[in-house]
DNA sequence: TTGTAAGCGTTATCAC
DNA sequence: GTGATAACGCTTACAA
């Protein structure tokens, strides 16, 4: 079934076919209808290999994300699908489990795909992966200032969310304020924690070593991290973790340590997955806007794409969204 | 840059590029080796486009879910994309957002791309949009009894899993369980209602009208079945939820009313998803094997790509997974 | 406004 | 073993 069957049924050539497909407007309208007509009868739907192949362009661009079990990035694909589909654009998806072999990977089958654009929305990412892309495909990544040279990037301001929690705090009167670090290897808790401890010098609050733990970025980790805090003495009012997970697991360490949040302790996460409204007090977490994150490297690929201008990096602010888990600071 | 270039540049013929490309054993070695030696220096990648035209099959799946938000699909599709993976097959990806005028669209675009098979896991489907992908194209749904006869399909046996869960509560000495159901506009929700009051009558327990409340499948309409069944008296012992999401509202709303959990009553949820083991205390619930169902669905393509024959639809077992939302029977 | 025909980059057939 | 070449289904000059 082809456009060749469609115009011999229609009476008319290929190329009309094609133009009435192409919403082309040199078209007779009697014409067009009728070919219209055809083509539901038929029940024709174009290949798009077929027009790739010819048009050199696929319609369709690449996403990229850590690990779609991570409930931070489902938002995030959902919003950049739903612009896609707006544009009439398909997207292809993969995501990499944090194995940077893989980003390489799924690069390349991209590029092989030919989209017409890749949104890299992983953690991580390394120079070797993104050389599978020639020149021509743009890519924007997440986060990623060391890579700004070469690529397209949509910047987050991690600072105004601290910055932000920490006002909250001392609003509370808290100004013993303890950290919940995830391991520095990860280059995104790395920078969490750097951008943290920048925030408490900023408020001249005290950074004490003691009052940094380190969990594995899952709630198992921010329990043990938390237990390890609360033994603490003194002990901070406030801890503040590097992802709602933790959090999480350091509100039940608590919990379970006999201290009540946030008459004891107040906590804060970070992402503010869906979890974080799930949970009982609800957590006040620093929000990561997803879909915004999700708007901005579309519309710099859709950019790129449509006139070659490179798109400002307009920067992404995370916001406190505040909830039960914080509170006054309890009276020495 | 392209196979012609390739060819130029290595000294043979298109033909000989492409048979290095598709490991064709009838190169010579040594022909075979400088040839990927100029591909490697080239940098070249094959266009898929070209490549699906001629072949006319695009080495690719669609994958279309209801709802990427909700945490039940993200594993499956984790599962169902890394069998493609392995089988160097590509995956298209969409959601329909429960929107049947959507798995319509979701569907052409797949045709439009000539996917080589689609699997269909949205709880609803409708023949409307099935009707959309043309007979060689295999569709598998998921747990759609009424399509078997014109669709590959992953049958899920719900009663395996009600029937675990009331003798786990039977063995609690539970005799009077209440049930949380979903809007009974939602398939799914309507099989499970009725599954499980079809488990209760094997088990000889009494099917109370009263007993029966209905939420909205989110946390909120959890929390207000809840704190209805909870205001009866006599009220039920056990309660178990037509999803995971109602569940914790349940148990907040049982907490807040100051009901302890198991110790005055028992909660089941249903789904099993990340949530469940996050929550204090931690959730009993009914596990709907993900991972299984996608590579099920993955294989019934697969087996319908490679030889056409129609798989056995294997039939998926629900089983219950038990943590610390349940308990013995309060004394009356 | 419509038609003709070349060509997008592959692979498969056939010849050598 | 290797090469020449005709498709695959579409869009787009260019011609009419």
């Amino acid at each position: 079934m082809d456009i060749q069957q469609v115009a011999k049924r229609a009476k008319v050539s290929t190329a009309t076919v094609s133009r009435v497909l192409n919403g082309a407007t040199n078209v007779r309208e009697k014409t067009s209808a009728h070919v219209r007509s055809v083509i539901a009868e038929m029940n024709y739907v174009p290949n798009t290999h077929a027009r790739s192949l010819r048009v050199g362009r696929a319609r369709m661009f690449g996403l990229i994300v850590s690990d779609i079990n991570n409930p931070f990035f489902p938002e995030l694909i959902d919003a950049f699908e739903a612009l896609a589909t707006e544009q009439g654009i398909d997207v292809i998806f993969t995501h990499t489990n944090y194995d940077p072999k893989r980003l390489q990977s799924c690069i390349r089958r991209m590029v092989e795909r030919s989209v017409d654009g890749i949104a890299v929305m992983t953690s991580e990412v390394n120079q070797e992966a993104l050389d599978m892309a020639p020149k021509h495909i743009p890519l924007v990544l997440m986060n990623q200032p060391a890579y700004t040279a070469l690529y397209r990037n949509v910047p987050v301001e991690y600072s105004t969310g601290f910055r932000e929690a920490l006002e909250h705090l001392r609003s509370f009167g808290h100004r013993d304020i303890g950290f919940i670090a995830g391991p520095s290897t990860l280059s995104s808790a790395k920078r969490r924690h750097q951008e943290w401890a920048m925030a408490m010098k900023r408020f001249k609050l005290p950074v004490r070593k003691q009052w940094i733990a380190t969990g594995d970025m899952r709630l198992e980790g921010g329990e043990r991290a938390m237990q390890q805090l609360m033994s603490l003495s003194p002990r901070p009012s406030a801890v503040i973790t590097s992802n709602d997970l933790m959090a999480v697991g350091a509100l039940q360490a608590a919990l379970h340590a006999g201290l009540g949040v946030p008459t004891d302790v107040s906590i804060i996460g970070f992402d503010d997955l869906p979890i974080a409204s799930m949970v009982v007090p609800q957590l006040t977490s620093i929000q990561l806007p997803r879909r915004e994150i999700a708007a901005r490297a579309f519309s710099s690929l859709l950019q790129a794409t449509r006139d070659g201008i490179v798109a400002k990096s307009e920067v992404v602010h995370p916001r406190l969204i505040v909830r039960n888990s914080t509170g006054p600071a309890p009276r020495p």
